[in-house]
DNA sequence: CCCCTTTTTCGTCTTCACGACGATAACTCT
DNA sequence: AGAGTTATCGTCGTGAAGACGAAAAAGGGG
């Protein structure tokens, strides 16, 4: 029954983001094999035949960044199927978002040339292999939103942060600056953001600063809006 | 290359939302055919070999619902593509999510062997065919979310509305009672949400009521929270 | 025709959240 | 010890939202 219908084939994409040294990074791999050789692409593959769609992109997440099953954040983006996006043939890939704590792990490619993390302000339009300049923007901005409504920023950081090391995260996915007072009034006062780890941080310069664990919320209210608006 | 990979099948299903006489309904359709046979299930089916993702979403919906190209709202709900969700085979599916107007048109069922209005609170767990009811829930949370922070209401309700008959859409959706007062403000003081039409109802009971238009926001700034937080 | 009901629309009041800052605490560095 | 840096607490004004009161503008029934 399904057979009689056209055969695709299935692909998961990864938009992996990262921040490090003050700029937003994605994983990128440079391809080694035709279509797009030697250009850079998103990182993926394609589904195996009894996996789940999550299962691959977890998969080829733990393949690509060498690490076992890091404590990030994983969550679908949306697929993408136009007929020309693969000369191979056709192709439905569905893309996967990852927010990751910066990897002191330096990213070794498994099946891929290279790979490497690349700051998205550096990533010129129209440059990746097949649609991924377009999924890389969606992902970015899926990424921006979700700082506002949801805790996911506590995502990009390792278990035990400061509130400053969560504000440079909110300024460097937003690109903008918040006041550090403000902001500390927000992340303390919003319940189940954060959780005091009850330590605190010794021999960085200033006054030290308490350390939080990520919070039980799963949802900000109120949401914690971009400076922007109109 | 493709090739050598496994082959998926791949369908599009809808998630159709409007509504009707104060509730919340979705399309369903009674299948005609195995698997599931006369259970319903969201209305959907196979991408063409030549056809985009949304065309396809596009195809679906004025086939079922016998509507030419309805001024509603459709976007990309998400993926499901779990190995043994489709007993005929492997079957990845990207299931959309539509918001329509009330139609005073009978929905027909092309090729299905019949389609129904069902309010999703009738809507009995585990009762629809395949993962759909999983689809389902994804979708009328998507809504209710969207009215949060989009104009998208007012893709329930007819080109030229009142501020009651708006209220009603989110009353209806949220399953929450608003105050007229404060939703009148909010709508009418959140710029681009919606633009007077200059005419007034008439023959209604009570004082007549302006009608809006649609406005030409895209994003409510500020949003309107659902009564609920903590 | 007058009152009552219904519905829309305009205000008021209080509370709360946020942006813009000032001020203080607690460290490091020289 | 003093200067510089960073974290944290407070204050003040503005603006939005919830809870209402009240007027405006229609229809219906006696």
């Amino acid at each position: 029954m399904a057979e009689s219908y056209p055969p695709f084939a299935v692909t998961v994409d990864l938009v992996v983001l990262t921040v490090r040294a003050g700029e937003l990074c994605v994983l990128l791999i440079r391809r080694g094999v035709a279509p797009y050789r030697d250009r850079w692409a998103l990182p993926g593959g394609f589904v195996l035949v009894d996996e789940d769609l999550p299962d691959a992109a977890r998969r080829e997440l733990t393949e690509e960044t060498g690490l076992p099953e890091p404590a990030g954040h994983l969550e679908q983006l949306g697929s993408y199927g136009a007929p020309g996006r693969d000369p191979r043939g056709r192709v439905v890939t569905v893309a996967y978002l990852a927010l990751l704590p910066d990897l002191p792990v330096p990213v070794a490619g498994t099946d891929a040339a290279s790979a490497d993390w690349v700051p998205v302000s550096r990533v010129p339009d129209a440059r990746l292999a097949f649609d991924h300049d377009r999924i890389l923007a969606d992902g970015v901005e899926r990424a921006r939103a979700k700082l506002e409504y949801t805790p996911l920023a506590t995502a990009f950081c390792p278990p035990e942060f400061t509130v400053a090391q969560l504000r440079a995260v909110y300024e460097t996915v937003w690109a903008a600056p918040l006041d550090p007072r403000n902001f500390h009034r927000k992340v303390t006062g919003t319940p189940g953001f954060v959780a005091p780890a009850g330590r605190a941080t010794e021999g960085d310069r200033g006054r030290p600063a308490q350390l939080f664990r990520r919070g039980p919320a799963e949802a900000l209210y109120p949401p914690m809006l971009r400076p922007q608006a109109r």
